[in-house]
DNA sequence: CGTAGCTTTGATGTAGGTCAAGAAATGTGG
DNA sequence: CCACATTTCTTGACCTACATCAAAGCTACG
């Protein structure tokens, strides 16, 4: 497999493409980020990018492959919090504590760049707009983890998919990894379960259900939408809470 | 009822309080503190304090009752995000975004001082110390999301309960209105179902076993732990996402 | 080309929802 | 300080969404 992103340009990589949807990017800020970028890491599946009680901590920024953050309980299940497609931080908040209160696992391969506390303060201080933006990406990200906690609160386990379909398909459009069609998608029906709070068996019924009203199909890794706007009304999809434009600081 | 707080020193007030769990402030940061509590305001019970789709954004910072965020779902049901109490902020991420993408309303009478973004992001200017005890409060907060989270996801209704109840103590006692024995608390079993994705029978339900193993009582408006070890080994309770001590700039 | 991880489906069990109705508590106006 | 209204709590009977268990067909990759 050669290096993803190898020759790419720093302007077309996820993580410009993200913050570039709410800033405009200078040249600085682009050199800048082009130095983050540096210091590559690859994790094979089944390698932790960071686990739970670490305390070495430095956060990471996705380059390619998809990684998810859990926790594990006591009795041995977990909760997936979240899933990080290219662009995404991996562990920024553990970078303020001294240790990991969760962990990051590879879904796929993952590269990753390594951004120390240390990087990030020193680039936050010479470009005051990239700052900016990471803490309009980190905001966007807890609105995401709030709007999946009131779909596993207070929606049903079919409204909950078509409503994460339908979130993911909008994260990854930001990003140039899908569009109105559909997308690619490596998340088993086990990995679902656990980030839908469901089981394994009931998330097939699910998708085939959602299959059949012709909202929707998740085979063969790729997942595509047969009724977009059918599908945006089932789950009660309001994707204002992604939106968000408009600069803080222009 | 007397203005609360009115006398009282700045270092004794609950956002005081809690920051300093976190770094030693000091007569500098306190002075800056002082300040940003000069514009109080009073929310009766009612009067949304923040309301989804606001664009004119400012934060609170709460200095007396209890105050709920909750998204409201399109069927007309609601799920409560987080329960604020003395010391916390409100709002402080919509001030980032246009446009507000949740509620707070009052549970009981609220004060709070209103916070413009021009405020804090001079205080920050100012000392960054500051800057660096708000971000770290931030992190916690947003730690106790993905927490409740994960009850939502994947605990029984009753372990739900017991954790949630220690996590409000445990938060309670940092600003100094709970200790060990238990607190004082304004939440009705209607507030609590909408909060752990439950219906209000079944909170009663869930209560009376709690209370009838013997682990903790909900009664009159006081949270009182029966046998507090054996309610946090029921909970699977670990503190350590609270604790996060050890500040990231001394 | 075998074996381990996915997906699919059926049968059965249960946690928690909904409906209903009475008892406490709390608040409000006279 | 009392009468009435309103919210909150409590409990019982019944029902449904989803879990669990079990087993068979797929895919994939070493």
């Amino acid at each position: 497999m050669t290096e993803p992103n190898a020759g790419l340009p720093i302007q077309d990589s996820p993580f410009a493409r993200k913050l570039s949807a709410f800033v405009r990017l200078s040249q600085t800020d682009l050199a800048v980020m082009s130095d983050l970028y540096r210091r590559r890491r690859v994790f094979p599946v089944g390698v932790d990018v960071i686990h739970q009680g670490q305390t070495d901590q430095c956060a990471y920024v996705l380059a390619s492959g998809w990684a998810c953050s859990y926790k594990i309980l006591p009795e041995g299940t977990r909760q997936i919090v979240d899933f990080q497609i290219p662009g995404d931080f991996l562990g920024l908040r553990s970078v303020l504590f001294r240790t990991a209160d969760h962990n990051v696992e590879p879904i796929t391969p993952v590269h990753a760049s390594e951004v120390t506390q240390r990087d990030l303060l020193a680039a936050f201080a010479e470009t005051p707009r990239l700052a900016t933006a990471v803490l309009w990406a980190a905001s966007r990200d807890e609105a995401m983890v709030v709007e999946h906690l009131v779909d596993l609160g207070r929606r049903s386990a079919t409204e909950r998919m078509a409503h994460f379909l339908l979130e993911l398909g909008a994260r990854l459009r930001l990003v140039g990894m899908g569009d109105r069609t559909g997308y690619l998608c490596p998340l088993s029906q086990y990995l679902l379960a656990d980030a839908l709070g469901l089981s394994a068996v009931h998330v097939n019924r699910v998708l085939r259900e959602l299959r059949e009203e012709g909202l929707v199909t998740f085979q063969k890794g790729r997942v595509t939408f047969e009724d977009y706007d059918g599908l945006v009304t089932f789950a009660g999809f309001d994707r204002s809470y992604l939106d968000h434009e408009g600069p803080l600081l222009m």
